[in-house]
DNA sequence: CTGTTAGCGCGTTCAA
DNA sequence: TTGAACGCGCTAACAG
């Protein structure tokens, strides 16, 4: 009992299989009764075309290829949502390939994508140009988010990480602070470096020393890490995190060593994940519009397809927007009667709208 | 400038295509000579097999589908992000297929999916087995997920959301609450219409009356939900939500009109994401293995595209686990120092272990 | 051990 | 307006 061919399909409807290819796709003149005769056998035989067999034909499998490190955190699911509803917009399936730590993997994954996919989408943030365009034989068209430098040659979106960096720290110091420490991505990620160099910029632009600790992203990371500088007695009074997930992290070691954020001690994290307007004291970060930028990136690849001249080698940058939250001292908890069970804040409540954005 | 196919590789090594192909997949005997003049060839021309083409002649993609409500949420990412390391340790490719709001846009993804994956996991709480297998043509692996009835003679995973539901009243009840009210899912979600059917359950059982206010398991929906509660002039003192996000979203609603949780109020969601944990105070809730699950789910399906009998009907059913935190009044605040900015609450730090394991 | 050939299911000329 | 035949790139029989 296996699936209708377009072949039975023309059987039963004795034409032949070029008539039904036509009424299906709507394409070359067809009579009336053809037409009808072809539609009923369609419905009586449950016909479904086969696209894989529709792709060979075509060299068309409507479907885009996204190359990620991993799932982990907020972060790529954002991402993957915006990319998932331009992909439909578009008429595009949507194939994601995931935890690639290391670029041979990323290259070998992007190789399994010929035949799959019209275009590719890599975040890659270890893997360079040069890697990648070894990974790429055929031309195949890829719009680049490996947060590295502008690969120029090659379409591509970057977060201004270093500029972001820079205007979280100086926000920082706008408050006040000056014994700031950074907790950074993993070494070798584009991404965490650039934001490790703005940190360091900033910090040395303002005549202040720098501490770092690593991290890997991820929460329980920023939690080790936080807990690490407190441990170490540094006297701080300022956090920037590599990215939102750490700087949750943080937040909780900071509040189980009874540190008050942000009296004590001032948060900004880094990219917006939808759960940083959610914890409380609630996260300042540097914003990214994560959904939204996947949106645009696939747009934007779908442009690349659909137009297969090589004109488009433009490198977009994000610039990531400050959002002011409680954790930097700026916003105030968004009660409205007695908070009997929260320390004062400086301000009113106006940047309830904020808090409640996301 | 097109990509090499198999032929021009067999050309350069001046073999035949058969023996590029038994070099490439280890099949069939070749000899060493052959064999390296086809490497070479391979590795000059940059070849790269065309998946597709392959996939048509095997009858195989190593690709399964996932078809999805939306992607809203950490629930989906979670379970994405199970499916998808799982797929890997397969050598599988994941295609994920989502926003789908009613049963013929799901019906039509599932359609569409012919020719393009080797099996299915289907995610849709609109859609009933009926609905279901009418978009079924030829016989494709599927392995539901829908939250539905035991949807009998279809290999499927089902959380018992009903048996949760009682569990998460009865954890409320045990805390001495009585006046508890359910923030529901959507109308028609049959998830939802389980846990709402389990919390009227529990409650009749109490010979308690029910308060019900219906969301659409957005965070933003239960901020209002909890709103028009507390606007509706109700004295409630428990909350049992029908997702996690809905259930911060009447945290943090609570928290705004100066309702202490868990002294004033108690709360208890649904589903154990990341954020549960991370939330202050942190969230009570039925824990699903949401990642395990995924994980579990391929690997089922996997199984059932390998060993193509029709032997697996199975209904496996997940059973949520309670997870006691914060908000439920069970659980202390982790301080180890002062805790000058919190109230104090019943416990010691016995829960310390559970509001860190997320 | 190797080459030839027939499909896989569909779109698409090109004649009729 | 229709149908026969070829090709997309590859695998798998079957000969040699």
């Amino acid at each position: 009992m296996k699936a209708a061919t377009i072949r039975d399909v023309a059987l039963r409807a004795t034409v032949s299989v070029a008539s039904v290819s036509r009424v299906l796709n709507g394409a070359g003149p067809v009579a009336e009764p053809t037409r009808r005769r072809v539609l009923e056998a369609v419905e009586a035989l449950q016909y479904v075309p086969h696209s894989g067999a529709r792709s060979l034909s075509t060299s068309k499998t409507n479907t885009v290829g996204v190359i990620l490190p991993d799932l982990f955190g907020e972060f790529f699911s954002e991402l993957i949502r915006g990319l998932d509803v331009a992909a439909r917009e578009h008429g595009y399936h949507l194939i994601v390939s995931s935890s690639h730590d290391d670029a041979d993997e990323a290259s070998a994954a992007i190789r399994s994508m010929r035949g799959r996919v019209d275009g590719l989408i890599v975040l890659s943030p270890h893997m360079d140009a040069a890697n990648l365009a070894a990974s790429l034989a055929g031309r195949l068209p890829v719009l680049l988010m490996n947060g590295g430098a502008t690969d120029a040659g090659r379409p591509s979106i970057v977060v201004d990480n270093h500029g972001g960096a820079v205007t979280a720290v100086k926000h920082l110091l706008d408050t006040g602070r000056t014994r700031i420490a950074h907790i950074a991505g993993p070494a070798g990620n584009l991404e965490a470096e650039s934001r490790l160099a703005g940190y360091g910029e900033a910090m040395a632009r303002a005549g202040l020393e720098t501490t770092v600790v690593e991290g890997d992203f991820t929460q329980a990371s920023g939690h080790r890490a936080a807990a690490r500088l407190i441990a170490d007695g540094q006297s701080l009074d300022g956090l920037f995190a590599g990215n939102d997930m750490m700087a949750v992290g943080a937040l909780l070691a900071f509040q189980e060593a009874g540190l008050r954020c942000p009296e004590d001690i001032a948060v900004v994290g880094f990219d917006d994940v939808p759960i940083a307007g959610l914890v409380r004291p609630s996260l300042t970060t540097m914003r990214i519009r994560i959904a939204e930028t996947g949106r645009s990136a696939l747009k934007r690849l779908v442009g690349l397809i659909e137009a297969n001249t090589g004109a488009d080698v433009a490198c977009d940058v994000v610039r990531p927007e400050l959002v002011i939250r409680q954790s930097s001292g700026q916003a105030a908890t968004p009660d409205r009667r007695a908070a009997a069970n929260r320390a004062p804040t400086a301000t009113g409540s106006s940047q309830l709208g904020e808090v409640r954005d996301v």
